[in-house]
RNA sequence: GCGGGUGUGGCGGAAUUGGCAGACGCGCUAGACUUAGGAUCUAGUGUCUUACGACGUGGGGGUUCAAGUCCCUUCACCCGCACCA
């Protein structure tokens, strides 16, 4: 008889709610360990199979920790602002707040039918205004800091909608919505100064346990080089053009300068019968997309402004070109060009004629641009130099004459934070008649979003909050004057950039979270989520986390001290699940038909937790068949301890020895994430145990500790069955005998060259000699080699003996 | 192009320091029980071969008594970044 699923997943989920078993004493004594799943965002689809797979990794370990005598913190909350209960009220003209729980309510729902050992009283919800008002606080922390400021930057603005679109609402140039043009407009928008820490979050990275390629992608976001700042001369304007490069060494080989068509001397120094083409280039490239400029970059272009800079090194006349392979983002938006030994230059030369110098011997500069380290020539005071000592030699020549400097740059830009949104976090910024901005006094957050009858564009490209007149027109309360509230809203990203904080101490109305509680519980040992959230999302937590570790707000300097990303669980064809694919998996399915621990094991057995691997029904069956198999092997038909566990059983050394294996085995294998291999060796326990007439309750009873933190429910229902009245859950963690391990006699494997030709037993501990001889006595081998010269024999003890004959 | 990663049966995957390749599960084959089986139990299941045996961890080469594991080389696929000076 199959156990009953519904019936029990019912009834432990009622107990552990009733008897509040994961609730967390964070004052507690014992040593703390915080595990932690990203949070999600209560889509309207609800959970999907994807979801369980980190969700129930995290589960396991706070289990495991718990039972092993930790005060864990597990725990889970909602990142529910967001662009589509936007939408979602901007067409129905309802509240967005209203769709936003009904879509909480369906997950929380999800996620307790899997049954999952959060904390519920320590739930939260990024949209509450009891959890904003401190993000709020944390922006006012930035903007006091100097890290918050306004600046123009362009945005996708619609006319048609009124409204400005992300950038995953406009494709092709059109708006998702309607189709409408989507043109590029100058806004004023709040800035995150995140490159004033790039340095350190760049360093930091080697303070954390998190897999290489994690960290390699966020040092490549931030993106660090080191070179010089030069100077040139434009000749005959009062002007000087900067650039960067990696290489000064290289500036006698420098034989033309690229401004980006953007660059802001581009106007001053075109000489009037080159503007009109100066002109059309310009245009042309301002209207072509971020992607095309990339996607059409295999062949350079660019025009030639009639100026001339002045090579500071050897005042040379170098002519000036703009070209879009240049961008004004990085750097200084102007580049020298060294043809003979930057592939970029080279092929840009080439096509437009200009002269290719080589500077640094060891290639062909005519076949192609040579990046490699070699001998300077051609170069002055650097000839016979290496790259190293030339780009020092040049940098102190350029400081010397005040003709540019050591310089880092980074490709890690500022963080534009504002949203013209309704659904987000308000910024708590006043912006005054006489033309000045203020922070709302840190007293009166939370500053709430307005209750508007209807949300709809302003038009104007600021949020739908600009119709809330009687929000957005305020007074001053020191001077009187009168102001206007920020409308920007903040984007997704700052809710989900501290919550980890507030878990520690969720309902604090005074502070953010207690200090001492943060001191105890920081860092989050265990961080588990989507390798979507890579670079954003960590990097802005990151950041935050130090801006609130130099207020002095949290102890560490690092949030997150072990990172994990789960694969992903593609469906039964092998591609990504989709609602188009038709292979989309239904967590709420598998729960009713096969059970909770079946979806938990079955996702856990499936492969390691990193590897995406497709779904399959048939793994899904095997799981539950296997949950079956140790319903039967401990219980009868009629609900009770089967007459097969007994209290006190002689066992074969051989079973008392696959007990304790699989009691280490299990739990090394868990604290190292090894769900499936952990799996595996239950199931050889199972299989030994279906062997045994008779089995001990001890082994029982451990075996069945093993078993809960992956499938808990099952585990509960056994362990009173077993007849104990408390929780599994609040048990503690079974214990191995080493000395149970090792077996007193073991095989030996006899090779003849390498090959397995015969096998013995012998005593665990026999001596090489002895081993020796025994193998050179065994029949088979004797049989093999006779004839046949031994030239040496290799003895592994307790493991092989080789012959080498011939 | 640059950076990171992965290649093992029909499938998902195991394999401490180099030491019996394929644990465990799925699937498949045969048998038992059964009115029935998409339940359960038992046995088998890398490939080739009647057998002995040979071959076998993407391909090629090497080190070693011994290589999935170490070295060289090459191919395929996946992920990230992509004119970042």
């Amino acid at each position: 008889m199959s156990y009953d699923h519904r019936k029990i997943e019912k009834k432990w989920q009622s107990y552990w709610a009733e008897h509040k078993t994961f609730s967390t004493n964070t004052d507690s004594e014992k040593d703390k360990y915080y595990v932690l799943d990203m949070f999600p965002y209560p889509s309207g689809a609800g959970l999907h199979v994807g979801h369980p797979e980190g969700y129930t990794a995290t589960d396991i370990l706070a289990r495991f920790k718990r039972m092993q005598g930790y005060e864990v913190l597990h725990t889970i909350g909602w990142d529910a602002f967001g662009l589509p209960a936007e939408q979602y009220a901007l067409d129905t003209g309802n509240n967005p707040r209203e769709f936003t729980n009904h879509n909480i309510n369906n997950f929380r729902r999800q996620l307790k039918s899997l049954g999952f050992s959060y904390d519920w009283e320590r739930e939260i919800n990024t949209t509450d205004p009891e959890y904003y008002k401190w993000t709020q606080w944390i922006f006012l922390k930035l903007y006091e800091k100097g890290l918050a400021y306004i600046d123009e930057v362009p945005v996708n603005w619609c006319p048609a909608l009124g409204t400005v679109l992300a950038n995953e609402e406009v494709i092709d140039g059109k708006s998702e919505r309607g189709g409408h043009p989507v043109v590029r407009k100058p806004m004023k928008q709040w800035m995150l100064k995140i490159t004033e820490y790039a340095e350190r979050l760049l360093n930091d990275l080697d303070k954390v346990d998190w897999p290489e390629h994690i960290k390699e992608m966020q040092r490549n976001w931030i993106g660090k080089s080191e070179g010089a700042e030069i100077t040139f001369d434009v000749e005959g304007f009062d002007e000087k053009i900067t650039v960067f490069s990696t290489r000064p060494d290289t500036l006698y080989g420098a034989t033309y300068v690229v401004l980006a068509p953007e660059h802001a001397l581009v106007d001053k120094i075109t000489t009037p019968e080159r503007a009109e083409t100066v002109d059309i280039y310009r245009r042309e490239v301002q209207s072509k997309s971020d992607l095309e400029r990339t996607e059409l970059s295999k062949e350079k272009t660019g025009v030639f402004t009639g100026g001339y800079a002045i090579n500071p090194v050897n005042g040379e006349k170098l002519p000036i070109w703009i070209a879009d392979y240049v961008l004004i983002t990085y750097g200084s938006g102007a580049i020298m060009a060294v043809p003979a030994h930057d592939e970029r230059d080279w092929e840009f030369a080439k096509k437009f004629e200009l002269p290719i110098v080589e500077v640094v011997s060891g290639g062909n500069v005519d076949q192609a641009a040579y990046t490699e380290d070699g001998i300077h020539v051609n170069s002055g005071f650097l000839d016979g130099l290496g790259k190293k000592e030339a780009i020092d030699q040049m940098i102190d020549w350029l400081e010397a004459h005040k003709a540019g400097e050591r310089k880092t740059t980074y490709r890690l830009r500022d963080w534009l934070f504002s949203r013209q949104r309704y659904w987000g976090e308000p910024i708590p910024i006043l912006h005054l008649e006489d033309g000045t901005i203020k922070p709302v006094p840190e007293e009166e957050l939370p500053l709430t979003l307005p209750e508007m009858e209807e949300i709809k564009p302003s038009g104007t490209g600021e949020s739908p909050l600009a119709l809330a007149e009687d929000w957005v027109n305020t007074i001053d309360p020191e001077t009187g004057m009168k102001a206007r509230r920020e409308t920007n809203t903040m984007p997704q990203w700052a809710g989900s950039c501290w919550y980890y904080l507030r878990f520690i101490d969720p309902k604090n109305k005074e502070v953010l979270a207690d200090p001492d509680k943060l001191k105890k519980w920081l860092p989050v040992d265990v961080y588990i989520g989507g390798a979507e959230h890579a670079v954003l999302h960590l990097l802005y937590a990151r950041f935050w986390h130090k801006v609130l570790f130099d207020v002095g707000v949290v102890p560490t300097e690092e949030p997150f001290q072990k990172l994990f990303n789960p694969g992903m669980i593609l469906g039964e064809n092998n591609e990504k699940m989709s609602k188009s694919k038709g292979n989309v998996v239904n967590p709420d399915d598998i729960v009713h038909a096969y059970g909770a621990d079946s979806l938990r094991l079955y996702e856990m057995f499936m492969g390691p937790l990193d590897a995406s691997i497709a779904w399959s029904n048939e793994g899904l069956d095997g799981a539950r068949r296997f949950l079956d198999r140790v319903w039967r092997l401990l219980v009868t038909e009629e609900g009770t301890l089967s007459a097969k566990v007994k209290e006190t059983v002689d066992v074969s050394e051989e079973y008392e020895r696959v007990y304790h294996q699989t009691v280490k085995k299990v739990t090394e294998d868990i604290s190292h994430l090894r769900f499936n291999t952990a799996i595996s060796q239950m199931m050889v326990f199972v299989n030994e145990s279906n062997k045994q007439d008779t089995i001990p309750t001890a082994f029982v009873e451990g075996f069945v500790k093993l078993l809960s933190p992956i499938v808990p429910h099952l585990a509960e229902e056994l362990w009173e069955i077993l007849g104990q009245s408390s929780s599994i859950s609040l048990e503690n963690w079974p214990t191995y005998d080493e000395s149970k391990l090792v077996e007193s006699t073991v095989e030996v494997v006899l090779q003849i060259n390498g090959k397995v030709r015969s096998k013995i037993k012998v005593a665990k501990d026999t001596a090489k000699a002895a081993l020796e001889k025994a193998a050179l006595d065994d029949e088979i081998i004797k049989e093999k080699i006779s004839g046949q010269t031994i030239r040496k024999v290799i003895v592994v003890p307790g493991k092989l003996v080789n012959i080498v004959a011939n």
